[in-house]
DNA sequence: GCAATAGTGTCTATGAGACAATATATA
DNA sequence: TATATATTGTCTCATAGACACTATTGC
């Protein structure tokens, strides 16, 4: 169309002439919760391995927080969406290329990197065990596989004036050879006549990078609120795994024990039977399934 | 801590030399989707009147899309969070305050905004009808509250290599006085070997600017989802209300009509009973209720 | 009395929680 | 054979869907 704004200027026109910088502009980053599941040694020929819950993290190799650990991440290119960037800096530094990824939030509290304005589009990957090996030397930074536990600590309510707020404080713990990071994050959800907010606090970082702990604990938020209405879970699973890690899985997801039996029903439409067993384990040996792709619903 | 970095230096000293610029930086944006439910005129003295789901548009005063409508949103700056910014915008533009207010996704497509490198970190509110009076006259912009319906086109699949892709069409409908807007949204799920992905593409938008039609598709989602496991919905309703306009509301949020007895025992815990019955219908007079603070579970 | 809505009762199907019973490898 | 896990069965309880029945107002 040949409309003319109050410059009398047609669309073409305008652009042709227009110019960025009225604005003061952010750095904008991303940062990637990449989740994998790992066994633990068995102890004994004939019990099973634990499951552990795992991110990788890297160690900081200068200013701001010079040695402390960050989620990976980068800055996003102005050819790029930030799905794209996410994607890319996954490839760099695992390898992986077919990935489940999912934005989890955008976050641009004032202040979060001493340096400059920069707001973190954030994601969350998972992947499984066997597609985690680390591209060593490639990137020289020191990558590590942090095992993750976060469980609720304290739970607080305090009364408004025209509503309340309740308040969930979370123990982030992160451990890999030597390393032991801790952080709390509380989530507060707010309540008054016509709203309802949420939002996440840090009260405590120990080793951890920027506003990095509130990513995670967004990220746990997002992985346990979605395993038990999805297939989520699946993406954390070798291409052949039995209902009893699959549900290992899920424990430790979940920080909570499941029945069986309930168990296997309700995942049973998200798996596959496939003719194989497991072998060599001092007991009866265990089916082996496989992802059913339409059992999304 | 003093530790020194490669160039010797510390923390502090690092961050007094620190200059940003090294990377291109984008603008950012919010914009918002704001919801609220209006009355129908009634057709007779004894029917209720039906209920209508609008959402607030803006007629774009110059280029790029002149003419067209847009979300209203803007520039977040650099003091501010995105969701700061988000209630600013919201309180120029509508005056009120207090509201339900919740990040949806931010969108980085490549070329979005014709002018310049733009990223949309996208917000929707809730608000009821009686708080939304306009602010007449104070920004000269026509502020439009658009009736809107989305309602699935088709449902298409495809197979893959290694997995498949389902693509659900929605048409998106948008009138007020006079205008229609009409726009086609397809939701993409790709299930691959390993990963699951979730894409939206416009394939049809005409007289809304930018990506918007996306945008108000993917609030939209989000608020059919929430709206059966959340207690979202009653951020559209007035400080009291009948059982039969609430479902009323989810009625015109899910487009398809629900059962009256299980919707009652469905919601009980989200409301409160008051001591007020509506008046002057030409039936049986219905009890009126209030949000249950703590029903939120 | 009629029209229109308000509110409740109940039958059934489904799925989760709880727990028990049976099956089968290997040292 | 003992140990540890695998797999299935079943009882109960809670909840959603479906439908029917009763209640109450204004004209």
């Amino acid at each position: 169309m040949d409309l003319r704004d109050h410059n009398g200027l047609t669309e073409k026109e305008f652009l042709a002439q227009y110019r960025a910088g009225d604005y003061e502009r952010p750095s904008l980053a991303t940062d990637m919760v990449i989740f994998t599941v790992t066994d633990t040694e068995a102890d004994s020929y004939r019990r099973l391995p634990e499951k552990e819950l795992r991110i990788l993290l890297i160690r900081r190799g200068g200013h701001p927080y010079f040695g402390q650990w960050a989620l990976p991440g980068g800055f996003v290119r102005p050819d790029e969406t930030t799905e794209q960037a996410a994607a890319r800096e996954l490839q760099e530094e695992t390898g992986v290329a077919d990935v489940y990824l999912e934005q989890l939030y955008t976050f641009s509290d004032v202040g979060r990197d001493p340096r400059t304005w920069v707001i973190s589009c954030s994601y969350m990957a998972l992947i499984s065990s066997d597609q985690m090996q680390l591209k060593a030397g490639d990137d020289a930074d020191a990558a590590v596989w942090f095992k993750l536990t976060y469980r609720l600590l304290r739970e607080r309510r305090e009364v408004l004036e025209d509503g309340y707020a309740k308040t969930m404080e979370y123990e982030l713990k992160l451990c890999a050879e030597g390393e032991e990071l801790t952080a709390v994050v509380a989530r507060t959800v707010t309540v008054r006549a016509t709203s309802t907010a949420t939002n996440y606090n840090i009260l405590l970082s120990e080793g951890l990078a920027f506003d990095h702990a509130k990513i995670i604990a967004c990220a746990m938020d997002r992985l346990r609120g979605k395993v038990d209405y999805t297939d989520i879970a699946l993406h954390l699973m070798q291409e052949r795994f039995t209902l009893t890690e699959l549900q290992q899985v899920y424990e430790v997801i979940l920080d909570k024990e499941l029945l069986k039996a309930a168990f296997r029903r309700k995942v049973a439409h998200l798996v596959e039977e496939t003719d194989h067993y497991t072998e060599n384990a001092g007991h009866r040996p265990s089916r082996l399934y496989r992802r059913n792709w339409e059992g999304n619903r």
